[in-house]
DNA sequence: GTCTTGACTAGCG
DNA sequence: ACGCTAGCCAAGA
């Protein structure tokens, strides 16, 4: 598997709940600042086989940003986000100054 | 091999 | 504020 993509798993995991991080932030933890839309793939295929908190990662605007037809596939992003405790305002988005998690040095460094 | 596809983003009008 | 465009790059076909 590509280092890239370990490490994306990688700090997928390291969010703890009720944090948030965009996918342009976990390509640039990952060292990729310009992979945001491959941490997408990435997460709806490892999600599969790991288990992996990928309602945690959200759009750089605090919003989801699941596919209409999300909800039939089970992927109501916000209600897993509600359950952990993530507050979303009236626009449908969450206050990144509160919710956006800074993955710590040590969780970048193991490939 | 190549070609297409995105659960993205920043920039511009 | 809002819609559109152009970069971006790993995975799947």
């Amino acid at each position: 598997m590509n280092p890239f993509t370990a490490q994306v798993i990688h700090i997928i995991k390291s969010i703890p709940p009720g944090r948030v991080m965009s996918y342009g932030q976990v390509a640039a933890a990952a060292g990729n600042p310009r992979a945001a839309r491959q941490i997408s793939r990435i997460l709806h295929s490892m999600s599969k086989k790991h288990e992996l908190p990928w309602h945690r990662v959200i759009n750089a605007q605090g919003g989801i940003s699941t596919p209409e037809n999300a909800e039939e596939k089970g992927l109501n992003q916000r209600d897993l986000l509600e359950s952990e405790g993530v507050v979303f305002n009236l626009h449908n988005k969450v206050d990144l100054t509160v919710y956006r998690w800074f993955p710590p040095e040590d969780d970048v460094n193991l490939i």
